[in-house]
DNA sequence: TTCCCTTTTTAAAATCATTCTAAACTATTG
DNA sequence: CAATAGTTTAGAATGATTTTAAAAAGGGAA
């Protein structure tokens, strides 16, 4: 269980306010032993189940965007349906499991190296990021 | 320059009836020398410019619906806000451009083994997909 | 503490991609 | 050619996300 303190500070030294939603975001995102993949939607859930409040639906687009921005997040792109976060900020992979609609980290270290035979001109690689998806064995 | 009736003949293979806003979509679609990333405002933007005539939207949404089940074509993630889309259906990757926004392929020879050391009981690898983010050297 | 300025929150409206609907149209088959 | 099943269409509906403008809250200075 993490301090409020914590998030407050974490808030300060990135020059967001430490406000009341900010900190309730925090602990909704970082208090876990594992990590959370989820949409905006989820979160909203999470948060009115959590602490019996509501957070206006642009104060929860607008501190994801914030944290994302400030690298405390990251975006995935699995379908387009809607925009998908995940708490895990390192380097890693996912496993996607098409019936269930869910995803799963898969650690760097878990994968081996990744040779791309190619270059484009100018261009350097920023990330590399693998999808594997899966289905059911019958 | 490819044919009309080849498409014609496609569709009827395919259990879709060949009206004169699919084959155009055709044209668009498979008559090119290399693969075409597209999103549907993209598409309806070359159709109106290549015939001057509008199709409807919730007509190309359809035709690509349908187009993607009979696997002419595949989905892409990229990003949330669209739904990206390609015409090149065999096992591949991309290169994904942040300055430019733009995706290029990389083919499965141009990319060595993927070795996931995890495996998650009772699921099977549909695919695997790489998606390499580039920027710019300075 | 109080004042002031700036940032943040909020509800509601606006926007944008996508899907749905129901009516008009068209390809196909007999 | 007529019947019918599949398609197209405009416009409405939906759902995620962004914008707006006003009210509220944080933080520094006095």
């Amino acid at each position: 269980m993490k301090n409020t303190s914590e998030y407050i500070e974490k808030l300060r030294n990135s020059g967001l306010r430490p406000t009341k939603q900010r900190i309730k975001i925090c602990e909704v995102l970082f208090n876990r032993p594992d990590t959370f993949h989820f949409s905006i939607n989820d979160l909203t859930k999470v948060i009115k189940e959590k602490f019996n409040t509501d957070i206006a639906l642009a104060t929860v687009y607008n501190t994801i965007h914030a944290f994302k921005k400030k690298g405390y997040l990251k975006q995935i792109s699995i379908n387009s349906d809607q925009s998908y976060f995940d708490t895990n900020t390192s380097d890693h992979h996912h496993f996607y499991d098409l019936d269930k609609n869910q995803l799963i980290d898969i650690h760097g270290y878990e994968v081996g190296p990744i040779k791309i035979n190619r270059q484009i001109p100018e261009k350097r690689v920023k990330s590399i990021e693998v999808l594997v998806k899966l289905e059911t064995k019958k």
